[in-house]
RNA sequence: GCGCCUGUAGCUCAGCUGGAUAGAGCACCUGGCUUCGAACCAGGUGGUCGGGAGUUCGAAUCUCUCCAGGCGCGCCA
């Protein structure tokens, strides 16, 4: 009998193919019904084999036989194959494999192969991830560090099986908010004094800071010093007219907007890079032109949108969203001629695909999910395909403390910034947690538990798995001279095989994150693949086992310290060689 | 009222494209360090998977309904 060198999971699904077709001549379109519902997985309890499938069962219904006949010929396939110890039909009709132990072994050698070929049979695509995108008015909250780290992660993730992905950030930097930013830079600038201050200005240090750096002449302080007088009793109305005012002066005006805007950037960016996420692209909504520009890509997408899904009614121009699904119509043009925001979003996103992506990724705070039917329909009305969008729902995080949920108000300034969570826990504590919940649901961030290090932090659990392997490998090294490359007959104790387990379900999980875009769930299979790791190291003492199992004792250490590394790499997090 | 999300152990949560006895951590009880890192491990207590009905070989997972909670329903962004 010819040893084996395919790894057992490729046996095992080749052998059973061929006696599907075979012994029971099912035709391809058969097998491919089959093979799309069965699984081949490794089982939670090892009293369930080492592989398992349901495959007999599927095949079952397709093929009209009994689950325990399908898999008693199928079992046969096996008889000659010196890779497994036994084979046992179990339940209702599951398969269950048996490894030898110098098969269970192999495993890890082929393990780079068996991730291929899970990646292989994805097809690429081009992404454009679009997120953060935070107005332009002052340094980002922790509410953005969720979105930021979810999307970096998603870059990574999608990235990694193949996809070419582009990561961008939406400066809204032609709106209301940004002459509001202007305004209050300005006020500031011209010393205005607080009381005099308007309430929907923006109140941050920040902007006293930025004001430092703009020079007023004192005849201009005079006129903008007017701008605040005889105002409208309504905080919205008053800070709008201020502007209209201060518009008048559109030297000084053009100057402090363009100031504020690159300052402003600048310290988003910061915090960003601090969270080590970085932007391929950023795109400034001014780029879009203004409406009143006949060649401008937000007048010719108006154009083009209103002609094709648009009308006019009440002497403003509406999208027909409600043919997708929206509760009602929308506006794309006021009354007054000015432009809404979703008018430049439906000239966004018809840039964005033009630009050729075959997907466009937005994520978003939950609370705008009210938006995806009008941004589907704008999409379609400029001659794109909705389904080339996908936008994924991220919902606020709350922060405790000691128990307290922290209030995240601008006002109260306790605790808000991303810049100041990052400073306390750091950027990897900070984007682990972050992403340890599906992004859509609501998540507490406890930051005490976060700077702990007690043993109910998940992170450290992790990090110190893998910091024990990076110790114990400087010890083999010196001991040893080298590291091993492959592995060698010897002993195979359960506390490895669960590691082993464990390795082998990388790909299926690593798939399973990418296609439900769920990054969490390679935080909970780093938190199996470190029990395992923990209670190998409890139960066996490397060092002192005979020379050819410590030897396969840490070849698999090593392969399951680089998986840690390389997930949480995914997940944008480094891995610890010393705690 | 309509739409989306959620309800799993005392607490924080995994698991949800149907699969074997529903899993972790914390808390509580018991045990394990003179040698590879005890930020660790082993054992124990603890669950009508919000209630009910349906689909089928099989439901925490799919469907319906009810209950409870969150969010959203602007010519705001």
């Amino acid at each position: 009998m010819l040893a084996e060198h395919n790894s057992p999971l490729s046996i095992i699904k080749t052998n059973v193919l061929k006696s599907l077709e075979c012994s029971f001549g099912a035709d391809s379109k058969q097998v491919e019904t089959i093979l799309k519902k069965s699984i081949f997985n490794t089982p939670d309890e090892l009293i369930n084999g080492h592989w398992s499938s349901n495959i007999a069962m599927v095949s079952a219904g397709v093929l009209k036989r009994s689950p325990h006949d399908v898999a008693k010929e199928l079992i046969k396939a096996f008889a000659d194959s010196p890779s497994f110890e036994r084979i046992e039909i179990a339940g209702p009709g599951f398969i269950n494999f048996y490894l030898t132990e110098n098969s269970l072994l192999r495993q890890i050698e082929h393990h780079d192969e068996y991730l291929k070929e899970a990646i292989n049979d994805i097809e690429s695509r081009t992404i454009l991830i679009e997120f953060v995108s935070a107005n332009p008015t002052g340094p980002l909250h922790v509410g953005h560090g969720r979105g930021a780290a979810f999307g970096d992660a998603l870059k990574r993730l999608l990235s990694f099986v193949g996809h070419d992905v582009t990561t961008e950030y939406y400066v809204n930097d032609a709106g209301r908010q940004m002459d509001i930013v202007t305004a209050s830079i300005l006020l500031r600038a011209a010393e205005v004094s607080d009381i005099d201050f308007p309430h929907a200005g923006y109140q941050g240090e920040y902007i006293k800071t930025i004001a430092s750096s703009i020079i007023i002449e004192s005849g201009t302080r005079n006129k903008i010093e007017e701008s605040i007088k005889n105002l409208p009793e309504d905080k919205d109305e008053a800070i709008d007219k201020i502007c209209i005012e201060l518009k008048k002066h559109s030297d000084i005006w053009q100057q402090t907007k363009s100031v504020g805007l690159e300052k402003i950037l600048g310290l988003i960016k910061s915090d960003l890079s601090e969270f080590n996420v970085i932007f391929d692209e950023w795109f400034f909504e001014s780029s879009l032109g203004s409406i009143d520009e006949d060649d401008s890509k937000l007048r010719q997408a108006l154009d083009l949108s209103i002609n094709e899904a648009g009308y006019e009614k009440d002497g403003a121009y509406w999208l027909r969203s409600t043919n997708h699904g929206d509760d009602k119509d929308r506006v794309l043009i006021r009354k007054d001629g000015r432009v809404t925001y979703l008018a430049s979003d439906v000239a966004y996103h018809k840039e964005k695909l033009d630009r050729g992506f075959d997907q466009l990724i937005n994520i978003w705070g939950a609370d705008h999910h009210g938006y995806i039917k009008r941004i589907e329909a704008a999409i379609e009305s400029v001659g794109h395909s909705k389904s080339s969008l996908m936008v994924l729902l991220v919902q606020f995080a709350n922060l405790f403390e000691d128990g307290q949920k922290l209030k995240m108000s601008t006002r109260s300034g306790t605790f808000y910034d991303l810049g100041k969570l990052v400073e306390l826990v750091g950027a990897d504590v900070a984007r682990f947690y972050y992403l340890s919940k599906q992004a859509d649901q609501h998540l507490d961030f406890d930051v005490s538990l976060a700077k702990s290090e007690s043993k109910e932090n998940l992170y450290f659990y992790i990090q110190y798995a893998h910091a024990r392997i990076a110790s114990l490998e400087k010890k083999y090294e010196e001991a040893n001279g080298s590291l091993p490359s492959k592995t060698d007959s010897g002993n195979c104790p359960d506390a490895l095989v669960a590691i082993i387990q464990v390795l082998m379900n990388f790909p299926v999980n690593i798939l399973n994150s990418v296609e439900r875009y769920q990054p969490h769930l390679l935080i909970y299979y780093l938190r199996d693949l470190s029990q395992a790791i923990h209670q190998f190291y409890n139960e066996i003492n490397v060092m002192k086992a005979a020379s050819n199992d410590a030897s396969n004792y840490m070849f698999v250490l090593l392969k399951a310290k680089n998986i840690i590394k390389q997930t949480l790499n995914l997940l944008g997090i480094e891995a610890k060689n010393k705690m």
